[in-house]
DNA sequence: TGTACATCAGTGAACGCGCGTTCACTGATGTAC
DNA sequence: TGTACATCAGTGAACGCGCGTTCACTGATGTAC
């Protein structure tokens, strides 16, 4: 079983989610096509399973690089960010999995999949409310409209987050943003050659949003 | 032949781009699979085509929303990133080929794809330069590092920009967020119903990566 | 005006491929008495 | 300790599917003399 979710990870280095099969996994097991079927129910479960093991590995890296940062939330996020940039380079297809495309005909199970799934943003919501309390946080009061604020109310009860809610928009910017420029960089969106030096170049725009998310040094 | 592309479209309405097939465009073309290879040297070439269509589709768009925004730089960028969230969500698998997972085992050749496909950077550009003409933009003065302000010295010198360097590094966290947002939004990857007014949402997002663009209204 | 010929859009059969999934089965392993 | 039986991992053949691409071809249209 954890074989099996091993080989589809190792498929997927090679591969893209879409085309990703349950017969190429019993192949490399060294089995007939048919005898995966003792183990998942079909192929939508076996990408759920590769998703919920991408989800946890890419959280599992973001927490430790946190925790490796040191007590300053601001570095806390930097090391999160690039700890996301790191393991999204060294695992495209699965970062394309989780953020990409989704694979056509398949549903990914909110029961399953949700919970790993916000790791990466519970991380920052942390990390926002540990600067929040400890002053290193400007806290800004910009005004946001009805549905906006209603809205993030509720992830903030649900969170227990005391952040206000004009913090926490920007801090999902800073989530949204990170992505953003993550995917630009797995999925080569800039030209071949227009950035020498990526890394460089990610690690000051996630500079820029942590300002923007009002995080001090 | 643009026929051909019409149809490319249409499916990609109901279809994702890797499971785009020639003889699915054949079929409603209502024509013998072969038949296509008369127009088309291969897969790969109607993904081109479908790319380039696509690329220039959007980048009409937001040239449109641009115009029709009136003089102010800032209301130009919410007017662009609205009307590529638009085009986005109303035509997701065709914002997946351009965005999302690259196709598997497709290159898409530099020479037709790449000029269509900076499009809207290039508009972001051009609202930046006209708002750093107007007075309107905040220069501030942050360091770069030294790759980084070298590339975008040539980035400045290519597109004839006078835009310092740190401002338009901030327009690229602009530009890469704008795209963060979109994808996150036409990708699902807020829960199902954690936000329930998502253009509000988008639009305060957007505010706030212009501030940090440094577009005063 | 009429005929010979070239062009060209589209045909139809075939190639080899890989896929997900079902099904009745074999044969080894382990358990109960 | 030995035998009968149940469990269960894996087999192998088959289903029907759709794909990209090649190939020799037909038959209509248009052109040249």
């Amino acid at each position: 079983m954890r074989e099996i979710v091993r080989i589809g990870r190792e498929q997927l280095a090679t591969v893209s989610p879409s085309d990703l099969s349950l017969r190429a996994v019993a192949r490399e097991l060294g089995v007939v096509s048919s005898a995966i079927y003792r183990y998942v129910k079909n192929r939508d479960e076996l990408l759920t399973l590769l998703i919920v093991d991408a989800y946890d590995e890419l959280g599992d890296a973001v927490d430790a690089a946190v925790a490796a940062a040191g007590s300053s939330p601001r570095a806390g996020v930097l090391a999160a960010a690039r700890a996301t940039r790191e393991w999204s380079l060294r695992e495209p297809s699965r970062y394309a999995l989780l953020y990409g495309t989704p694979v056509p005909g398949y549903a990914a199970p909110a029961d399953r999949t949700t919970q790993p799934g916000t790791r990466v943003a519970v991380a920052l919501m942390a990390l926002l409310e540990q600067a929040r309390q400890e002053g290193r946080l400007e806290e800004r009061s910009e005004r946001l409209p009805r549905s906006v604020r209603t809205d993030l109310d509720a992830v903030r009860r649900e969170f227990g987050l005391e952040v206000s809610a004009p913090a926490l928009a920007r801090g999902f910017v800073l989530w949204t943003g990170l992505f953003g420029l993550v995917s630009f960089d797995v999925f080569d969106q800039y030209g071949v050659d227009t950035f020498s030096d990526r890394e460089a170049l990610f690690v000051h725009q996630v500079e820029l949003l942590a300002d923007l998310a009002g995080l001090t040094a």
